[in-house]
DNA sequence: AAAGGCATGTAAGGTGTTACATGATTGT
DNA sequence: ACAATCATGTAACACCTTACATGCCTTT
């Protein structure tokens, strides 16, 4: 049995990217430099680190370039075991806690699924998805009428941020079965 | 001059908090533990310390209570330095790189605002952000029209994450501009 | 007198951030 | 020859996470 630790969302986002198109380090700067993936800084300080710990696992294979020289060039490709993980990170389950604390691993999730499933699974995820945040969004609905009701001192902005909150997950779900819908349409 | 070095949305949320009304460490892990408050996991080991470092900068001061005894007990209040950090923090532009980076850091400070402004400042805030946030949704468009244009190896559920992206800052900015009204129409 | 909630803390480990350092290649 | 870009890396630092340890107080 292989070591169980679960990955950062950085390193799932370089094997994500990495299984789209083998990429050297540098690439994979720039790529998060100049888009919205994430919202990570994610300078070379962080990139060259996770690279090489997805390297010493075995998840990513790199091959070495200009060999000879003092700065040899790396271009990554995925190893049969990072697509592996990769495919298990996608495919579990959206948890509802998860779901709360890491909304953003989620959708990177998502954003790298259709390497692995087909259509009719990316939208038994997003149902899924919308099912869970609809869960979520009955809690926050339970704790915004307990603050309302217990005039603690909690404050206005703070009642209006939550609503904010609320609001954001309403938005989720509006947008995993919109989503959904047009996934199913193209077959 | 005092120390400029900012503090983590964590230090800032103890802060607040303690800001509302004065409170111990146990309470704190038990407010993050039972309400929506940012999405951290928050427990002992993150909150303890925190309450040390901002003690230790002059931000927090603690009455100890049961001082003889080996496990003394720390009412923590905000002291006038405190007080300051809180309100500069509060007060700071809404930055579309830190929006876009640390949309929670940008809430959490809505969450305390109004122990520091006037509804007319509020409105103020709600209208720099719903305006910064305009200013990303363009950004993220013209992203969006970009990977659409160049038919890259960006996948679909790539493309349909970014339409999320957006989907979510539009909310934000609604939510902006419906809450500038309610809170502008309150007086 | 035992249990459970109140209350505070430490230690190990891993990760991200910033800033810095360095070498290779290409274009002008 | 020089600058810009390609390309990789390290070191210091701070923080968060988890797990553990400990003691006080109230209720039964």
């Amino acid at each position: 049995m292989v070591s169980k630790r679960t990955l950062t969302n950085l390193e799932y986002a370089l094997l994500g990217l990495v299984n789209q198109a083998p990429q050297t380090g540098y690439q994979l700067c720039k790529i998060f430099e100049t888009s919205p993936i994430g919202h990570y800084s994610s300078s070379p300080g962080s990139i060259y680190p996770a690279l090489n710990r997805l390297e010493k696992r075995g998840l990513l294979h790199a091959r070495v370039e200009r060999q000879s020289t003092m700065r040899p060039r790396r271009v990554f490709s995925v190893s049969q075991d990072g697509r592996h993980s990769l495919r298990e990170w996608v495919t579990a389950p959206v948890d509802k806690n998860v779901l709360f604390r890491d909304e953003d691993g989620v959708m990177l999730r998502f954003a790298f699924m259709d390497a692995f499933l087909q259509p009719a699974e990316t939208v038994a995820f997003l149902q899924q998805l919308s099912d869970t945040t609809s869960d979520l969004i009955a809690d926050l609905n339970r704790h915004h009428q307990e603050i309302s009701r217990a005039s603690e001192a909690h404050t206005a902005t703070g009642t209006l941020a939550l609503e904010y909150g609320i609001s954001s997950y309403r938005n989720l779900a509006r947008w995993a079965k919109r989503t959904a819908s047009k996934v199913a349409n193209k077959n």
